[in-house]
DNA sequence: GTGATAACCTGCTCGC
DNA sequence: TGCGAGCAGGTTATCA
């Protein structure tokens, strides 16, 4: 499941490969989340940036248009140095370039989307229209943070799923983050003090996933279709009944906003 | 504006 | 072995 540290990793992968490369040729799937594929073509990328989990690629020239992607819960972007292999049947896109490589955006439950929208025009796009601060910004601190969660009253879990109060943080990191910050996912109000801790959690689990590569479940893969290994440092996702590694209090788990959720019941509070 | 819920999707696992 | 149910979860749409 892409979130932050996957989406920034296929960034920084695809950036140099495809700035300034021209589309020569495209396809997608029928359906309405890729079609918009098929508008670059003849179109020159630029440099690939990420805003929370969407890529954004500013189309150079005089269009005044961007490119966002959202990888969704299952989609890749690879980059091969050869012809699109249209044997995948859950390729549901690909761009061939003037360098004779192809981009191929493979989703197997196709909950990925495609677009072509105007250059900021993002209001077509809710969840990256209203997507808090990059948890890296060095002029978001966590004062700012704290504000943003007293804004709802929403279970903190919920809250961080939205991408309101900050952006790029899923399912995984949010539940490890809760974790090291010793904070319930439950938990409706947030302090001062524990909203430090919890961004000062967030920026580190996200750290660490950045500098893995990834977490790979099942199946993420970056760009050159090699997989993550964030996974091996996970602390309670995916561990519940198991012993929490901090004091050994056995994990629970439970629905929050519809995501399984899994927290320590003692040193995470009840 | 906020919150709750369902729908979108397909592959995998589990129980019968 | 085969089948159906349940689960995984990020985003969007809809309703209260």
């Amino acid at each position: 499941m892409p979130e932050l540290p996957e989406v920034e990793t296929v960034r920084r992968q695809l950036e140099p490969r495809l700035t300034g490369r021209r589309v020569t040729e495209a396809w997608s799937h029928p359906s309405p989340k890729f079609v918009p594929a098929r508008e670059l073509v003849g179109k020159r990328l630029g440099a690939m940036g990420r805003r929370g989990k969407f890529l954004i690629n500013p189309i150079d020239g005089e269009h005044d248009i961007e490119l966002i992607i959202h990888l969704g819960m299952t989609g890749q972007l690879l980059c091969v140095d050869q012809p699109p292999n249209i044997e995948n049947q859950h390729l549901r896109a690909w761009w061939m370039l003037d360098n004779e490589t192809t981009l191929e955006f493979i989703d197997v439950r196709r909950f990925g989307r495609i677009r072509v929208v105007p250059s900021g025009d993002y209001d077509s796009i809710p969840t990256l229209a209203n997507a808090g601060p990059e948890p890296f910004d060095e002029s978001f601190d966590a004062a700012d943070f704290w504000q943003n969660l007293r804004r709802s009253r929403r279970p903190i879990k919920t809250q961080l799923l939205s991408q309101r109060p900050i952006a790029g943080v899923g399912n995984i990191y949010a539940d490890e983050a809760l974790w090291l910050a010793q904070i319930n996912p439950k938990a409706r109000r947030l302090g001062r003090q524990r909203a430090d801790r919890l961004l000062t959690a967030l920026r580190e689990v996200l750290e660490g996933g950045l500098a893995n590569g990834g977490t790979t479940l099942r199946d993420y893969r970056n760009a050159d279709g090699n997989k993550g290994t964030n996974q091996h440092q996970l602390m309670v996702y995916g561990r519940s009944s198991r012993a929490c590694y901090r004091c050994s209090a056995i994990l629970r788990s439970e629905q929050i906003d519809g995501r399984t959720t899994t927290w320590c019941p003692d040193c995470q509070g009840k």
